[in-house]
RNA sequence: CGCGGGGUGGAGCAGUCUGGUAGCUCAUCGGGCUCAUAACCCGAAGGUCGUCGGUUCAAAUCCGGCCCCCGCAA
């Protein structure tokens, strides 16, 4: 069970491990996009390539999905990213339970976002976690996790394709201890969980009185949705890629430092320099940040301001 | 028929309302200056103005069709 991209490696390797796949589901196909035409989720996607059967209920709760998945006699229900909460009759059901693909370290950021708070928050450390699934969103015992690093310069959408890949390796690795019966599910220390809320577009203004770290890692964790966006020359556009200058300036917060071909900084709180890389105005396509300068002036002295 | 922005030398933009020699910044090439330079000065090359058709003496500009890119909303 799944629907985006982050679960897509974790299906394939089940197929490609030779695991009988009675059955795959995923969100219904809904109206998205430009045109609001009816999208199949990648999941369904990849699934129908693979030539497996797909099942998109609307609701797991009114029976139609348990008496399908009663049907289907699955011995183990696996989940990444699915995006519906399994009620207890279907969790039950399967004879080596139910696990999850967790994009963090759990009990840490629980919830729908865990990769992009993780950059948010700035840590330098994530990971993925195998769960049995519980009532509770992402309360269940820990059967296998592994680590991973975040560079500095790593934005959302690398984590999630790299976690998305190591969740697909220790979930393989995880059904081979659970059919073999060597598995060992650890509780959750409840007493250090967190929750990661889902992003919200309000998220994307850029408050300059922010230190260059927290912006870089608001740019990072919140690439390439919502985005962290700044107005440049009466243009809204989404900052898609910075970096930390190192330098120090007295000069307050939001003003514009330097703004021709070689590059655009401004002064951040605390002193601190970002140097804007890559953007994207309303309507265009993603630029180089000395490319928009090029017709969209923004002298060095200019004041940036929160956008409303 | 969800709402909206845009397609102009290699890049980013102006010009379109109020048709009449296609402009700016950068890059490129040549020359100069300099101990030197990604800096500065001089000069040059480079564009069927997305596409098809219409109106007109004349269309980047006005009208209509089509293609493509993007933001929002979901």
């Amino acid at each position: 069970m799944g629907t985006p991209d982050f679960a897509v490696p974790s299906l394939e390797a089940l197929a490609e491990a030779g695991h009988e796949i009675c059955g795959v589901f995923t969100q219904p196909d809904k109206p998205k996009n430009r045109g609001m035409k009816l999208q199949q989720s990648p999941v369904k996607q990849r699934a129908l390539a693979l030539g497996l059967s797909v099942y998109q209920p609307a609701k797991m709760r009114d029976g139609e999905a348990l008496a399908i998945l009663r049907e289907l006699k699955p011995e183990l229900i696996a989940v990444a990213a699915y995006g519906k909460i399994l009620p207890t009759d279907i969790l039950e059901l399967p004879r080596l339970g139910c696990v999850n693909v967790h994009s963090s370290l759990l009990p840490k950021y629980r919830g729908a976002a865990p990769i992009n708070w993780a950059i948010l928050n700035g840590e330098d450390e994530t990971g993925v976690t195998i769960q049995y699934m519980a009532e509770g969103v992402d309360t269940g015992d820990i059967l296998a996790q592994s680590r991973t690093p975040i560079d500095l310069n790593e934005n959302a959408a690398q984590l999630y394709d790299r976690l998305a890949r190591m969740g697909a390796a220790l979930l393989i690795e995880t059904v081979k201890e659970l059919e073999a019966g060597t598995a060992k599910p650890v509780p959750q220390d409840h007493g250090k969980a967190s929750h990661a809320s889902m992003l919200s577009r309000e998220q994307s203004p850029m408050d300059w009185t922010r230190t260059a770290r927290q912006l870089h890692d608001q740019v990072r964790g919140l690439y390439p949705w919502p985005a962290a966006t700044a107005v440049l020359d009466g243009v809204r556009c989404k900052i898609l890629r910075t970096a930390l200058s190192g330098e120090t300036t007295g000069k307050s917060a939001g003003t514009v430092l330097q703004g021709d071909k070689k590059g655009l900084k401004i002064a951040c709180g605390g002193g601190d320099v970002l140097e804007v890389l890559e953007l994207q105005p309303d309507g265009k396509k993603a630029m180089a940040a000395s490319a928009f300068l090029l017709g969209h002036p923004v002298p060095p002295g200019s004041i940036l301001t929160k956008q409303e």
